[in-house]
DNA sequence: TTCCGTGCAAACAATTTGCAGAATT
DNA sequence: AATTCTGCAAATTGTTTGCACGGAA
């Protein structure tokens, strides 16, 4: 059984999405993080995200694009993804509407991990047209 | 304004992506295909691909891999990716709830696509266990 | 002293792009 | 004739892996 030591890097890295609300890719968490530990490599970021997905402690959130985007936030949420300027927001209090409906559906099948991403223009941006 | 001309290869493609119901990635699309159309290139299936897109007459699914998947049903619907067989079911009947409860959300963001991918075991595979 | 975690660089996989020639309008 | 589309190969992008060393248990 492989055990799961501490590291300084895993910290920095767990702690950065604790504090974020942005829903950063592996490329964004590494540039911010290099800034202040010059030393920390990319290698270690993606081994790091993945291995706390694993653990549960951080969810990969879909949007659209081919890259991979990671939340802290685990209570369930959708998200809505501004086709316009990209941002990422939470949408709360939908999900367990979602759970309940696919109650019924958990007869035959059995659902895991229900993923809810919304597409359009945030306020601003709707505003802005 | 670019002019959408017609080619052999598109017919193909296009045809391909309204017989199957397996929401087959550009790698599987191309593989079926290759067999019959020998000449054809990868750049044609995933430039053809990005442009029926756009076109609005095939959608991008989400299926957690990091490969796109295509998908030519153009009502909405919601899709059930099994975690152990890799199959993608289409759950219709439940995005229509999803539009209309996001109305109001429509008030401040303006919402134009929602994507509702389940994640668990299918049928057949929750049985087998 | 075991074995997990790191940085680095190379490897990989999925997708995109530049180009010259072929095909459509 | 003008411009879109194709096949090929090379380039890009995002992510993973092999390796030798350093550090935690």
């Amino acid at each position: 059984m492989k055990q799961v030591r501490f590291s300084p890097q895993r910290e920095i890295i767990y702690n950065y999405m604790l504090k974020t609300k942005a829903h950063p890719s592996a490329e964004t968490i590494y540039n911010d993080l290099k800034v202040e530990n010059p030393d920390l490599s990319f290698a270690t970021v993606y081994r790091n995200l993945k291995l706390l997905e694993e653990l549960g402690k951080i969810k990969r959130v879909y949007v659209g694009d081919n890259v991979e985007r990671y939340d802290a936030c685990c209570n369930d949420h959708a998200h809505f993804v501004c086709t316009c300027c990209k941002k990422v927001i939470d949408i709360t209090g939908e999900k367990e509407m979602m759970v309940n409906k696919f109650k019924e559906l958990n007869d035959a099948y059995s659902v895991s991990r229900i993923c809810l991403t919304l597409e359009g223009l945030c306020p601003e941006c709707k505003e802005r047209k």
